[in-house]
DNA sequence: CGATAACGCTACTTTACGTCA
DNA sequence: GGTGACGTAAAGTAGCGTTAT
C-alpha cells in the first residue's frame, strides 16, 4: 500500500494522549498511566475507514491457523440446556439471559479454579488453534456480540461466556492498537514528505531571490506582485485591486496549500 | 423528570506462560 | 539444562455512557 493509496481513503484526524481517553478518565487513573518511550509523546489519531490493514492481516491469520487438536482443559465449560433456549425479542429478556450466565459461570468457576493438585492457582486459559479460528470468524461478522451470539458461541467452543467476552474485548483492543500503528506510520509518511517539499520550496525561493537581483532595475517588480508556480513555472502577478488585464502576467488563480496525500503540484 | 441500578464498553493493568539468547 | 528478559494474551479493575425502572 502506496502513500497515494493511503491518501484516497477518509480520515479521521485527532490527538492521542489528550482526546478521547483523557476525557473519560479520572484524574487518578491519568496519573497512573504509563509514559515510557513509546507512548509518553502526544500523536495524532488518524483513522482510516473501510478495512483495515489489521482486518487483513487477520483473515491471513485466521486461514493459517485452522488446525484442529483438543485441549482437556477446554472441557471446562458444560453448557446447562436450560441456558440454551432463547428470545432475543426484547432486551429485558437478554438481562435475564445475563444472569443465567453469572450463574452459570459461577458454577463453572468453582470446578474450574480446582486444579487437579487442588490448589487455587490461577492457571492462564491457553485456547487451542481451533478455538482461536472459530473466534477469529466470529470477530470477522461482528467484532461485537449480543448475549446470545456470546453464549451460542461459548457453548460451542465449551468455554465460558466470560472468556468469550474477554476475548473478544482483548480483540479490539489489538485491533485499534494495530490501527493506531499504521496510522503513525502514515502520519510520519506525511511528515516526511511534507518535510521534503518544505526543503525544495526554500531552495526555490532562494534561487527566485538570486534571479531576481540578477535582472535589471526595471524589470524587478515588487515580491508581493510576482509569483512562480515551481512546478508549472507560470509567472503571476497577484496584487489585489490592481487593473488585472493589463498585467502582462497571468494571476495564479488558487492559493497555493499543498497537500501531501495527493503528491501532486503545489500549485496546479 | 431526576435518581438509581444494571449492563456493556473502553482503557489500563496484572499475571501466567512461551520463547529466546 | 537453568535462567532472566521479553513478548503475548487472558483476565482483572476502574470508570463512563446508556437504558430501564
Amino acid at each position: 500500500m502506496g502513500v497515494d493509496d493511503l491518501c484516497n481513503t477518509s480520515l479521521v484526524l485527532g490527538l492521542s494522549n489528550f482526546s478521547s481517553t483523557v476525557e473519560r478518565t479520572s484524574s487518578k487513573k491519568l496519573s497512573s498511566q504509563k509514559f515510557d518511550g513509546k507512548n509518553s509523546e502526544p500523536s495524532l489519531t488518524l483513522r482510516l475507514s473501510g478495512e483495515t490493514y489489521d482486518q487483513i492481516q487477520m483473515v491471513k491469520k485466521v486461514y493459517s491457523d485452522i488446525k484442529v487438536s483438543h485441549d482437556p482443559s477446554a472441557d471446562l465449560y458444560r453448557q446447562d440446556s436450560a441456558a440454551s433456549s432463547f428470545s432475543n425479542s426484547s432486551v429485558k429478556r437478554e438481562r435475564e439471559i445475563g444472569s443465567e450466565e453469572i450463574e452459570i459461570e459461577k458454577v463453572v468457576s468453582r470446578v474450574s479454579d480446582e486444579d487437579e493438585d487442588g490448589s487455587n492457582g490461577r492457571k492462564k486459559l491457553r485456547l487451542t488453534k481451533a478455538q482461536s479460528a472459530l473466534l477469529e470468524e466470529s470477530f470477522k461478522q461482528h467484532s461485537t456480540l449480543n448475549p446470545k451470539q456470546k453464549q451460542d458461541l461459548a457453548r460451542d467452543l465449551k468455554l465460558r461466556p466470560r472468556q468469550v467476552e474477554v476475548w473478544f474485548q482483548n480483540r479490539r483492543a489489538r485491533t485499534k492498537l494495530k490501527q493506531t500503528e499504521v496510522d503513525c506510520e502514515f502520519l510520519k509518511k506525511c511528515c516526511e514528505t511534507l518535510t521534503e517539499e518544505n526543503r525544495r520550496l526554500q531552495k526555490e525561493l532562494q534561487e527566485l531571490k538570486a534571479l531576481k537581483l540578477s535582472q535589471p532595475l526595471y524589470m524587478q517588480l515588487p515580491a508581493a506582485t510576482l509569483t512562480m508556480c515551481p512546478s508549472c513555472e507560470r509567472i503571476g502577478g497577484a496584487a489585489v485591486g490592481e487593473n488585472k488585464s493589463n498585467s502582462p502576467f497571468t494571476i495564479a488563480p488558487k492559493p497555493h496549500f499543498y497537500n501531501p496525500c495527493t503528491n501532486q503540484s503545489a500549485a496546479c
